[in-house]
DNA sequence: AATTCCCGCCAGTAA
DNA sequence: TTACTGGCGGGAATT
């Protein structure tokens, strides 16, 4: 807990590059471009700027302080107090960072420096993980409910227990039940006396952790040979289909933070799709310092590390201004395209051309089944997808099959799955 | 208005 | 129990 100064074999005590005991701030944003840029120097008083607090600054900054050959070990809490952030900030970088390799956690409140050296083969084993395990075997539905394929995991939303809890939270939709979305459990639902195990206590399955969330999203860019992707579908790809609005407001408000991290790290560069202008991000892949190497820590002038905890008046956060207004115009101008002249192999332009801009990368429908039942009440928009898929599924197809795809969205699968009972149960009757 | 995404409450876990 | 962790989503800043 406290490492006052003493046994404090972090990283080197406060020497080295340490910055300036307090500092305005010069942000390292991207600016790039290059060109001049407006360099606004913003009124000299800080104002409050979101971008001096952002997630992707704050990882640029951690890096930059801990890239060195001296460095072996990171602790969170010297980190929060270099950085002048509050500890929680500290935990959503290392979780990432940690994702792609360049951190190793060892214990609690410690994390093992590995660097960008390691990135490449965190990425191969990423990779080779989502693509390899699990070949074969077209229709994993029908299969055995809980594919027990642990290994990476697949976290599932729903828990059998009470499904899907998603807890809609909302009120409303009471009326319709279809949910259901039992899928599995392979029991009668109905009141069984006990669950002798399978009870997992849920809970937990709180893998919906950021590192994994981090994980499959870069699994994206590594299996599919896309080369931009919006968050949006990445967070539709990365989640069932059928999931309340909310689920996914959270999951995209979580890809924002890993995807400003990422980066940071230079591993993916935001741009716009070709098509339609929607920002959405690419993959480099090569992962490295952004540039801008001065660090910009702001470290209090004296104030006393505030426990830890948090204490309204005092904000350790860089700089004293608190999230209120002030109008604050920075600079800044995020170069927006640059348009992606870089055709690459992906046929992914071609897929968006064909739908105009909408686009959604139909899960694994089954193509038959029910098919005509929608597309006839449900003009295009259903249609229109399930179309998608299709023509994706049989112009897309990279040097994987379709299997290794199935594998990295296990909760797709689980999607049809559960749609595919579904339907079964309707026809049957 | 829509998109980003910071902030920190607070519930699980670990020591 | 206390300290760590880290989901989660309100709502402010930006676009």
């Amino acid at each position: 807990m406290d490492e006052a100064a003493a046994a404090a074999p972090e990283a080197p005590p406060v020497a080295a590059p340490q910055p300036p005991p307090y500092q305005p701030l010069r942000l390292l944003l991207e600016g790039a471009g290059g060109s001049a840029g407006a360099a606004a120097k913003a009124c000299r008083h800080h104002a409050y700027s979101r971008k001096q607090k952002s997630l992707g600054l704050l990882c640029s900054n951690f890096v930059a302080l801990y890239d060195r050959d001296d460095v072996d070990t990171v602790g969170l809490d010297d980190a929060a107090r270099r950085l002048g952030v509050e500890r929680r900030r500290i935990y959503d970088i290392v979780n990432v960072l940690e994702s792609v390799g360049i951190l190793v956690r060892r214990a609690k409140n410690r994390y093992t420096w590995i660097g960008f050296e390691g990135v490449p083969a965190a990425l191969k084993e990423l990779k080779e993980k989502a693509l390899g395990d699990m070949s074969g075997l077209v229709s994993p539905l029908l299969e055995e409910p809980s594919a027990a394929n642990v290994s990476d995991d697949e976290d599932e939303d729903d828990r059998l227990g009470d499904a899907d809890g998603d807890a809609d939270s909302e009120k409303l939709s009471q009326s319709q039940s279809m949910e259901l979305s039992q899928s599995q459990s392979m029991e009668t639902p109905s009141d069984k006396p006990d669950t002798p195990r399978c009870q997992l206590r849920s809970d937990h399955r709180k893998e919906k952790s950021l590192g994994l969330l981090t994980q499959n999203f870069v699994k994206l860019f590594l299996t599919m040979e896309l080369e931009t992707i919006s968050l949006d579908e990445a967070a539709r790809l990365l989640l069932g289909e059928r999931h309340a609005e909310s689920n996914m407001r959270t999951k995209v408000r979580r890809l924002y933070d890993i995807a400003n991290v990422l980066s940071s790290l230079n591993l993916i560069e935001k741009t716009h799709q070709v098509d339609s202008r929607k920002p959405a991000f690419r993959w480099l892949g090569q992962a490295k310092r952004k540039e801008g190497n001065n660090v910009t820590v702001a470290l209090q002038p004296a104030s006393k590390v505030v426990s830890s905890k948090r204490a309204f008046g005092t904000d350790i956060t860089n700089i004293d201004n608190k999230r209120g207004k002030f109008v604050s115009e920075t600079e800044n101008k995020g170069k927006l395209m640059q348009g992606d002249g870089s055709m690459l192999k992906t046929f992914e332009s071609q897929l968006r051309q064909g739908k105009s801009g909408g686009f959604v990368y139909g899960p694994f429908h089954p193509a038959g089944a029910r098919k005509h039942e929608i597309d006839d009440r449900t003009r295009e928009k259903e249609s229109k997808n399930i179309q998608d898929w299709e023509s994706l599924a049989t112009s897309f197809r990279p040097q994987y099959q379709n299997q290794a795809l199935n594998d990295l969205f296990g909760h797709y699968v689980e999607a049809w799955k559960s749609w595919y009972l579904d339907v079964n149960q309707e026809s049957t009757s």
